[in-house]
DNA sequence: AAAGATTGATGCATCAATCTTT
DNA sequence: AAAGATTGATGCATCAATCTTT
């Protein structure tokens, strides 16, 4: 095996990711919980809506684009369809599928979190870091990413 | 809110992170399981036991240093005692707390898995970075994890 | 009463099976 | 048969209650 790296760095790296995320990850589910009403999975699935043309995905390319597994993905638009978030759309070129697709009351619930969430990741995440130490980390978990599916393990 | 760095920044290496840890993490789980035949959670105990002196902790201590919730330890202690991994060592100064020990067993077992999962860190989480990458990812890491408890929150 | 730890009950995430449409 | 999606069953993680010792 080359290596270009020194192992600690790297081994380091990674259990300092596991236990940044193991902290973070249920704090910020519980505190946007408390503030907005809604756990991270929902806003999640929000954020991703409004982003989208129309404010609608079809359920198959929610899951590719979101941080939650497929089937997950299922249960969470069915808590939101009941919450009256979202609504679901049948597809007219193609009835095996279906959009979800975001209600005037599901704009109106994420334009109320969003900033409540940017002030949780900027006061736990981002406030011990300087604008380069953001600008850096940005860069380098981008970079990891990116080399992510296409990946053949195994 | 005074800031030191855009908030674009900060957000998007959030969203990395959480993107590179649902993919990875899942990924390392189900290899090392292949590879070593064991879950990441026993791998994670036994590396801090083993690390520990006299290979041993009480389970106090081993919940604060492990990436598991304290009630978790127990049950993964468990699963290890069963496995013949660690035993029970009652505590002469405090009959309360239990100490959890390596057995030359679970030593073994451990230096059988290690190099395995080193090398599923450096393939699905190293590859894809140069040395300064690595060294600073390490850097930028830790610091955020520092400013961690001692954190009051609400 | 608080510290250290475990455990029954619950709730959440995933797997495999299933359904419909292409 | 494969794609898109859902759902019943299962397995894992957490919460609250509990137990023992300090």
């Amino acid at each position: 095996v080359k290596e270009t790296w020194r192992d600690d760095d790297v081994l380091s790296a990674w259990a300092a990711m596991l236990r940044l995320h193991a902290r973070l990850v249920p704090l910020i589910d519980a505190e946007l919980q408390r503030l907005a009403g809604m756990p991270l999975a929902w806003y999640d699935v929000l954020l991703e809506l409004n982003a989208a043309a129309d404010k609608s995905l079809r359920m198959f390319d929610l899951g590719e684009v979101v941080v939650l597994s497929r089937t997950r993905v299922s249960r969470v638009v069915d808590e939101l369809v009941q919450a009256g978030f979202v609504e679901k759309v049948p597809n007219p070129d193609d009835r095996r599928s279906a959009f979800a697709k975001l209600t005037p009351a599901g704009t109106n619930a994420f334009r109320r979190a969003a900033p409540l969430y940017l002030e949780l990741i900027r006061i736990h995440f981002g406030s011990p870091l300087t604008a380069g130490d953001a600008k850096t980390l940005r860069r380098v978990l981008a970079k990891a990413l990116a080399a992510g599916p296409g990946d053949n393990s195994t």
